[in-house]
Parts: structure tokens; sequence; C-alpha cells
DNA sequence: TTGTAGGCGTTATCAA
DNA sequence: TTGATAACGCCTACAA
């Protein structure tokens, strides 16, 4: 069956040691002489020796391996947001001896995936992604004991699973009252689903600032669907049809602000100038903060900016650090995304 | 270390067979008894039994994962291309029982990672992303005797190995010849990398409908970069500017397309009568064919469309059932694009 | 500092 | 049709 790989056995023969010491030879174990230590990397290399992780995740009981499971409810979490958060992550399990374990699935499954993760002992840990007000996931996790880290938050006890999230709150408070502060009476938001919790706090955010400012929030200056270029799209020509259009629009992500741009263009309003435009940047790495060069000086955009690879490294070494100390401590980090002045506000102070 | 989870063991003795028996009655062997596989059955779906993958896999020597390695070079595939072709590919393994594996790593470090799966037979195969003109990828695929599929050619002996494929040079030249019967001469192509086999079949494919058309090939009206949206819009800017500009351009992808249209908005250039453009389509969900409605009628982009989500999902199945029935043969399969008119070439005839 | 022996949970071979 | 028994390759008490 073995083709051409090396054992441990072949090698323990090959060097005329055991399986024993070869093994903590290899895995640092203090007890073994520097000198034959020496002498085993060195045939280990040579042989081209690397352990089997069947066999070695048999032994340990540990799979060096974190599940992340997509849910496919329409096209969703497909988003080049999740990409980007897998492209840090990945990079940091590779850094640290992990595997990524991706299982894409119908979203009223993704239980299902979690119980069988944790059954077969598959993979050591989760992150899970886009959590909603509330999620039950996070109880069902708990309850199986899989460790895991949430990138973002439920709204509940919080004190009670790890996670790594972005202050949305705070960054969509700030935006608002900045716009405000300009002058600005009619903000419109174009948010997310908000049954996601993180679309949720945007908007409280959003809501926060615009009483301190005295405005009477305006249900029709609010929107709230799935992160994609049409909807920025369709909602901004909404927006902009109304009697009483909005002077200033708050997008919850580029992707939307694209659209957005689109239609602004289509109806000759002017960014900046006829219409202020604050966005949320995720920094994606595809579209390398996408107006960025339009002008010489300062970005196109005015945005909240925070980047979700960089939010992906970290959660995965969090997470990674966490379950190797087998601490059952939970970790939190909540992030300030950097406030950057764009011209899309108009001509800066 | 089992904390709760049933193991062959316990199932066996709770049901007073062997394990024997009752590994071949879960595993659909035809000498057990019907009577008694039912009676397995049962119990198994009753103590919630599910074999343990490692265990599995150290016996059988197949892990039932597929392994998919996203260089790192600088931004360059974590792109939204291959973060729809994974999901597709991801729908396909979940329901074949198959896990995606990632693996996130610089560049010069992906043959390194190809050795470690085969070596420590991590992966039962490999999907290759994204082939360079002659890949060496390929080769040392081959001599490690790793199963794999490309998505994508490498332009060298296509038989030797399985792939699947769109028509990049057909599709590109008809959309060519298409621009230059309705009277263009002056035809940019804002391509891909050309060091990627696709964006050079793309480009053989535009420089041939040229030469069908007698047309001499300007060096200036042709651009190659990695698909992201700044790139779009900088070489479109280029293009505007030059003394002779063109009177269409066709868009490798969506979008690069974007960036495009957002500089020819800033120009005051219209798309469809200042300007004919031809994109292609990737069919990207999160997009949702941008531009799609617009118009009640046509699309707002003339493009060659083929979904790169199928595409995984297809990879995946061929890739699959390739390894499942052990055959060594290739598979291949040339995907036609087709062909969408929609607004940006001007009305229809 | 090194070695022996047993176990991790399956599958597979050979008998019965 | 079913059962012992031996791999699979590694790790880890326990012993020396």
């Amino acid at each position: 069956m073995t083709k051409s790989g090396t054992n441990l056995k072949k090698l323990s023969q090959h060097l005329g040691l055991s399986q024993t010491t070869v093994s903590r030879a290899l895995n640092g174990f203090p007890e073994v002489n520097e000198k034959t230590r020496e002498r085993v990397r060195m045939a280990a290399r040579e042989l081209n020796y690397q352990p089997n992780p069947s066999a070695a995740s048999l032994a340990t009981g540990k799979a060096r391996q974190i599940g992340h499971v997509i849910p496919l409810s329409d096209h969703t979490m497909i988003n080049p947001h999740f990409s980007d958060f897998i492209a840090g992550a990945g990079e940091a399990y590779a850094r640290l001896g992990y595997d990524m374990l991706l299982r894409v699935v119908a979203q009223r499954d993704e239980h299902e995936v979690y119980r069988d993760f944790a059954n077969r002992r598959r993979v050591d840990a989760v992150v899970v992604h886009g959590p909603l007000r509330g999620d039950g996931r996070i109880d069902l996790l708990q309850q199986l004991e899989l460790p895991f880290l949430v990138h973002g938050r439920d709204g509940r006890d919080e004190a009670s699973y790890s996670w790594l999230d972005v202050d949305n709150a705070g960054s969509f408070r700030d935006a608002t009252t900045f716009l405000i502060e300009r002058g600005h009476h009619d903000i419109a938001l174009v948010n997310g689903l908000e049954t996601m919790n993180f679309a949720h706090q945007r908007m409280q955010g959003y809501r926060a600032a615009l009483q301190e400012g005295n405005i009477d929030p305006r249900r029709d200056l609010l929107h709230s669907a799935d992160m994609v270029e049409p909807y920025g799209y369709h909602a901004t020509h909404e927006l902009l049809g109304l009697s009483k259009p909005p002077s200033a629009i708050i997008y919850s992500s580029i992707l939307v602000a694209m659209g957005g741009a689109r239609a602004l263009s289509e109806i000759g309003c002017k960014i900046g100038s006829d219409i202020a435009v604050i966005i949320y940047d995720d920094a994606l790495s595809f579209l390398a903060s996408a107006g960025e060069e339009t002008s010489p000086n300062a970005p196109f955009f005015t945005s909240m900016r925070s980047s979700i690879r960089d939010a992906g490294r970290r959660a995965a070494e969090m997470l990674i650090k966490s379950i190797d100390h087998g601490s059952a401590d939970h970790v939190h980090e909540l992030w300030e995304p950097e406030f950057v002045l764009g011209a899309s506000t108009g001509d800066a102070p």
C-alpha cells in the first residue's frame, strides 16, 4: 500500500533505533540526546520522512484541521468577503501547521455538519461565519464541546465564547455623526441583511447618531438585503426616486457601493458634490480599495476601513493558540475600523 | 479520550456481533444477511455511530479529501473567480462524501505542498488552479502519481492529464469578429496576465479574428495584468487617452469591466453609444451578472458567459468519479461560453 | 537516555 | 454468513 513513503518503522530501522526514540526526537522531547536527535533529523530529511496524519490523528486524537462551513442558502456567503477571510485564515493555518477543511452545504444542514465534525473528530475546531442575532450554531457547538471562534458576535452572552469582531455600532455611529455635523439631515443607510448581527449593530449605531442629532429616522431611507452589487444599484435608484431623496448615503460594503455608484452615474448625480457617500470597506484585496488612486491626494471614498483578510489571519491565530494551549478560556478582540477621509463626502474642511 | 462518540467496538458489543460483521454490514458488503444488515443500520443510527475518518483512512489508504492549493503571490488568486469555483466544487464534494482541504501558501512553496500531500497521503487528489503556459505543477503531480484535474489547460500535451476548460480562444475570436462585422476596427483587449494560459488563449483568439478581418494588431490596444478592478480602471484611462483611441473594448472579466465602466463614466463616455464593450462573464454569483436588470429587455453587457461555479461543480464530479473508479484514464471537457447580446455593443440590428 | 508493548478505530485476510 | 486476527502508522505509558 505504502508506495514510496518512508514511515517511522523504516526510518527507525535505517537508524538502528527504536520507533519511540525516533518519534521523540522528531517531536522535540527533551530527554533525547542532542546528538541522536540531530542524527534522526538528518535521516528524516534524507529519507523524506513525514508522519502520516491519519495515524498521528488516530493516536493523538488531534486532527490538526480547522473546519469552515459555508452555508449555501442562495448565493449568500460565497461572496468576496468570505473568500478574503479564508485567504487570511489559510495563511495562518499553513504557518501554524494546520489545514483548513471546507464544507459547503445547504444552510439547513449546517447543524448536522457540526455534529458530524464533533462525532468523527475530523476537525479540532471550527470558525463560525456570519452570526445571526442569537445564533443557534453557537448553542450547538457549546453543547457539542467542539472548540470554536466566531467571526462576529451574535448579540447574546458574549463572554461565553471566543470571537473576533469589528466595532460595527461605533463606526457607523461615528460615520453618521460625521455626516450630521457636515449639515446632512436625510441620511440613507444601505445596509446588509439585518438578521445578521453585524448589520443589526450597524443599524443601531446609525440610529444612535440620528437620535443624538435630534433627527427622526426615516423608514424609507433604510434598506436591508444581501450585500451584492445589484442590490446597491436598485436601492440607490429607489432612494433617488423618493420625493425627498437623501443628501448622503452610507453603504455597508464596497460591493454595494459599486452598484450604487453605477446607479448614481446613470442618473447623473455626482458623488462628492451632488451627494455624499460613506462606505464600509473590508479592504477586499482584489479591489485594492478601488478608487484609492483616483486622486493622488485623497482616496475617492470616505470610508470605515478594516481588512477582513487581516481578521481571518488573526482569528485563525487566536483559535489555534487557544486549542494548542488547551485553555478553556475564551478570547475576544474588538477591532476599531479606521476612518478614512476621502473625496466622496465633499472637499475636506 | 473518546468523549461520547460511539465506535465500532461499542456498537458491535451492543449488537452482540463482531466488529467485522458490523463493518461489513455498514459498508454494503453483499455477503451480509439482509436482516442483520438492517439491525445493524438501526443500531448505528440509534447510537449515532459514524466511522472515524482517521482510522478508516489509515486502514484503507484513502483520505476522502481533495486538496486545493491557493498560491499567495500577491493578491492574485484570492479573487472572486476562485471563490465561486470553490463554492461549486465544495457542493459536489459534500454530495459525494468528500471534504475539501484548502492550503494557502506562498507561490514558491506550492510544489512543496504537493510533495507533502503525496507523501503523507492527506488527500486523494488535487485540483490545479490557474495553469500557466507550460505549468511545472503538472509535471510534478504526474511524477508524484498524485491524481489531479486542472481547471484550464497548460497549452502542452493535453491528453496526458485531466482537465475542464472553457473555449477561451474560440469565444474571444467570435467576440472580436462580432465587433469587426459591426464596423469596428480599433478594438482593444484588456486581458488577464498572459503568463496564465487562459489569457494567452484569449489573446490568440483575438489575434486570429483580427487577422481574418485584415486588421493589423495594435500593441497599444493590448493590456495584460491581474484581473482586479483598479486595473480595468487604469487600462481604460490609458486607452481613452491614446491619440487614436479604440471604438470597442473587450474586457477579460466583469471585475475588470467594472473598473473600465468607472473610468468611462468619469470621462463621460457612454457605453453602447460612444463605445462598444464586450466582457467575459464568469457569472459570479455575488454580482448576479450585474447590469442584467438594467433594461427589462436585454442585459446591459454583451458577453461571453460561462458559470465558473458550474465549472467547479463539474470539475469535482469528474475528479471524484475518476478516482473512485480507480481508472487511470484522463477526462476532458471543453465548454463553450454562451454569447449573450446586450446593450453595451449598441442597439441590436 | 533508550526500548518494549499496547492502544487509537478501522478495514481486510483467512478460517470456520 | 460470521468471527478471530492481523495490519495501517503513530504515540505514549511503563520499564530498563
